[in-house]
DNA sequence: AGCGTGTTATTCATCCGATCTATATGACGA
DNA sequence: TCGTCATATAGATCGGATGAATAACACGCT
């Protein structure tokens, strides 16, 4: 195995078996270079792929730190990656949405706390009835992803947070071509929270279903009609060859 | 912004916007560090980064290649993070398979053909009656495997196979302690796998749901013995600070 | 002509050592 | 007491040198 590989697995190894935990200092990076066997250019290659996946953060001057490994921090490592997924298979991405959000919704009506609740109810509120599209957005994020939250699942919250990384152009997109958009989802948005508040589980998955599946319909229909449009070239490579690139999705915008 | 995160970013904004496809070979290190404007040396921090999320595979002598970014690539990179999270979080992971696999099986039985059925059958049949734990093992993998991809959904496989990851070494513990596990593991497989066949997603979501949920509150109850338990000591920090480490989980066995 | 083998070129792997930059810390003076 | 500046520390980046794996090609044998 590669050296550098081997220093990541140790590293991995010193966190899972204990040495390093949350939070925790490496040591100085020519002394673990040295305790490693390795060079500090190949340690450092390590310390970077693992910084990539959020398992470790690096503050020049200061040192190396074993990040808080917080399932949330999941999200951004698996939002990276579905960064580089914008074609038909955002689709797949929004099915898995349409069937993890409705059961954080269900959960969330049985374990959200009251206090939380309330600031659901006051994020919605706070709103205003007919809010400026970027606006609506914002506190939509941020409603899915209190949601999420009150689901009582970390791992579940990351995993819907990641997912809807991908799916936000898709909703902007959303926003500025269907006039009903906004009202529709401020109607669900209350809907879902009334149910939860009333601690009515199904109630609120259903809502939360109608939700999801009323966008993943929507984009379905974008990404046919786009289907039957020719390819438009996006632009041209900067350096080498030219070549045709692949058509613009929904996601895109 | 440090030259190597720029380069992660610039080396995804090729791939995003086209420049760079699945498959495709980048320039060699010192052409691709020039047209950068970086060294050799911070360019392979970047690089291999994004070869530990599989966005990039490097093969000496050969060149660095783009991967096919398949959805089911996302799944080693999940089970990397996952491998970090062995505690109590291992039930939320629990939970959200609890989601995901039913609704797989409910989609598989709509969209499976019959040939992934036969397939299925005959992994089952192979088995025989009363086989070692070990093969029961092997096979209840791929069983499940078998299952999330014949959902149709790539995405959604990728994430359950991810998943599923860390509990195998719950799943083997059961195995040896659980007398009953074996027959009623072969059962339900069974069960959901009559389901399919029989088009009927309620039941065969029905029958994954209670798989899921035995294996669940198994784990539960071994966790809930666990912390009654005074913690032991795993092993001492090798060249540091001797310090109590966090008690053994049953995902560790 | 077909095929196996050895040579060579290409490309990544790894290392070393030097310099630059950001951060934290503590001394110093208002 | 508090703000400022000097200094130590640790990571950031670089350039170049050498080793190792792979692929491509030429060669010679059958």
């Amino acid at each position: 195995m590669r050296v550098t590989d081997e220093a990541i697995d140790r590293i991995k190894q010193m966190i899972v078996n204990g040495e390093l935990r949350p939070g925790d200092r490496l040591p100085r990076e020519p002394d673990l270079a040295a305790r490693l066997g390795l060079s500090r250019n190949s340690l450092r290659e390590a310390v970077k792929a693992l910084a990539l996946i959020r398992v470790l953060e690096v503050r020049q001057g200061d040192g190396t730190f074993v990040t808080s490994l917080d399932p949330s921090l999941l999200m951004e490592t698996m939002g990276f990656v579905l960064d580089l997924h914008q074609d038909a298979s955002v689709l797949e991405f929004f099915e898995v949405r349409r069937i993890l959000e409705p059961a954080a919704a269900a959960r969330a009506a049985l374990r959200m706390a009251d206090t939380e609740i309330a600031a659901l109810r006051k994020l919605l509120d706070d709103l205003g009835p007919e809010p400026s599209v970027e606006d609506l957005l914002t506190s939509d994020v941020e409603f899915h992803r209190l949601l999420a939250v009150g689901s009582g699942n970390r791992a579940l919250a990351s995993i819907i947070d990641s997912l809807r990384q991908p799916t936000y152009r898709a909703r902007i997109w959303r926003g500025l071509t269907q006039d009903d958009a906004v009202a529709r989802t401020l109607s669900e948005h209350r809907a879902i929270l009334d149910a939860i508040e009333g601690r009515d589980p199904e109630v609120a998955r259903s809502w939360a279903t109608v939700h999801i599946a009323g966008v993943e319909h929507w984009i379905q229909d974008a990404v046919n009609l786009d289907e039957e449009r020719p390819p438009r070239e996006l632009r041209k490579a900067s350096g080498g060859s030219v070549r045709p690139l692949r058509r613009a999705t929904p996601a895109e915008y």
